[in-house]
DNA sequence: TTTTGACTCCATCATTTGATTGAATACCTA
DNA sequence: TAGGTATTCAATCAAATGATGGAGTCAAAA
C-alpha cells in the first residue's frame, strides 16, 4: 500500500512527481501565499487543472511537499550518523557539518522550507508538521547531549537546534549573503563549512568534561 | 525636512503611524504576500482607502515598514555597542546577548521581518535592504574581528551574521519553538539565552587571537 | 461665516487566484 | 479492435485582492 507521496518519489518522471519538485522549489523560493497554483503549473509546462487533479487543493499539494521534505531530511541524518558513529565528537561535528551542508547545499529548498516553517504563518493553517522534536531527540543523543532521545531537556533541544538553525540560515539565506560577501559558490560553501565549525566545535567540544565525567569520545558537556 | 515615516513615528497616535505599526506586526507574523492589506486595515478599524490614502500601495508600505525595522534595529545595536563599550570581550558578548534578547523579543516583529527578508523571496522586487553589511561592519569592528568597518574581511562578516541569525532564530522561532520545548515565555527567553553564550563565547573568547593566521578548529579533519 | 484642506469611508473596478466542469486525448486491457 | 480508464486541457466560476474616485465630515484658517 503506497501512499501517492511513495509513488510519486518512486518515478520521478510522473507528472505527479514532477509537479511534487517544482512545487517544493517554488514554495520553498517564496512561501506559501508568494507562490500561486498557475507559477508552479506554468513552470512544470502544464494546465493548473492537471495539477489540481494529481493534488488536490494547494493545501494537500503543500502539505505533501513539507511531508517530502521531511522524509529527506530525516534520511539524510540518519546517513550522516550512521557515518560518523564511531569518532570522537569534535570528528563527529567536523565531518557532520561538512556532510549536512553539502547535502543541503544540493537541495536548498529543504533549508527554505524547513525555515519558513519556523518562523513565517500561514492564514490558513496547514497542520502537517516537520518531526524537529524527534529529529532533534535524535542528534541529541547521538551528540551525547542527552541519554534518551525520546526525553531530551529544553537545553539539550535548544542545543541542536541551534546547530540546526546555523545550517539552514546560510543556505537558505544564500541569496542575500553570498552576493552581499562577493565569493563565488563554492568559496560560499566552504566559507560556510568554516565559519560553522568556528562557532559550534569550541561550544561542543572545548567545553567537555568542564562539567562532568568527560569520556573524549561521548557525552559532551551540558548537563542539560 | 521629516521624511514621512519620521513624522509617523513622532506621533504614535496618528493614524499613520498606527498603520504603520499594524502592518509591521502583519508583515512580519505572515509574510508580504500572506498579508493582505484588508488584514491591515481590519485590524487597524479603518477602511482599506485610508490605508492607501496614508502609505500608498502595499510595496510603499511594505518598504516603509522595513525601513522602519531597520532604524530601530540600527539604533538599538548603536545603543548596545555604547553599553558594552569598554569591557573585555567575554563580557561584551554576555552584555549583548542578553541585551540584544530582552529587546528582540520585545520586539518580535523586527526578528520576523529580518529572517524573511534573507529567507524568502517577493514576487514583486522591492527594492529597500536591511543594512546588513553596513551594521554586520560595525559588529565586526566592535567585536575586535576587523579593523575598518568598511571593510571587514568575509570571514568576519559570516561570524557577525551566524551571530545575529542565532538571536533572531530563536526570537523570530519562537512560537515553533516553545511549544516544543514546554516552556513559559520567561524560561523560555531564560534558556535562550545560555544557550546562545554556551554556543557563541567559547568560539569568541576561547580561540581569541588565534583567529589572526590559523584558524584553530577549522578544517583540522576535513579536507572537504 | 465661508473656505480650504486634510482625512475617512462607501461603492466600485480590474486583476489575480484557487478551483471545477466537461470535452478531448492517450493508454491500456481483454 | 472495442471498451474502459487515466490523463490532460480549454473554458469558466466565484472569491479574494489591490487599488481608485468621489462624496461626506471636520477642524482650522481667512
Amino acid at each position: 500500500m503506497k501512499s501517492p507521496l511513495e509513488k510519486a518519489r518512486k518515478n520521478p518522471e510522473s507528472m505527479k512527481a514532477r509537479i511534487l519538485a517544482v512545487a517544493r522549489r517554488l514554495f520553498g523560493e517564496y512561501g506559501f501565499h508568494g507562490t500561486t497554483t498557475r507559477m508552479i503549473a506554468k513552470e512544470v509546462g502544464i494546465d493548473i487543472s492537471t495539477l489540481h487533479y494529481h493534488w488536490g487543493d494547494k493545501n494537500d499539494l503543500y502539505e505533501a511537499v513539507v511531508m517530502d521534505v521531511n522524509n529527506d531530511l530525516g534520511r539524510e541524518l540518519l546517513k550522516v550518523e550512521k557515518t560518523v558513529h564511531d569518532s570522537s565528537l569534535e570528528e563527529r561535528l567536523n565531518v557532520s557539518i561538512d556532510q549536512m551542508m553539502d547535502y543541503l547545499f544540493d537541495h536548498p529548498e529543504i533549508s527554505n522550507l524547513v525555515l519558513l516553517r519556523y518562523f513565517s504563518k500561514t492564514r490558513n493553517e496547514v497542520d502537517v508538521d516537520f518531526k524537529v522534536p524527534e529529529f532533534s531527540g535524535d542528534i541529541a543523543r547521538a551528540m551525547g547531549l542527552a541519554k534518551d532521545a525520546k526525553n531530551p531537556s529544553p537545553r539539550a533541544m535548544m542545543k541542536v537546534m541551534s546547530i540546526m538553525n546555523g545550517m539552514h540560515s546560510f543556505v537558505s539565506g544564500e541569496n542575500f549573503f553570498r552576493p552581499m560577501l562577493n565569493l563565488d559558490r563554492k568559496n560560499y560553501i566552504r566559507a560556510v563549512k568554516e565559519t560553522l565549525k568556528f562557532i559550534l566545535i569550541p561550544a561542543f567540544v572545548l567545553q567537555e568534561g568542564k562539567t562532568k565525567k568527560g569520556r573524549s569520545s561521548g557525552s559532551a558537556s551540558a548537563k542539560n
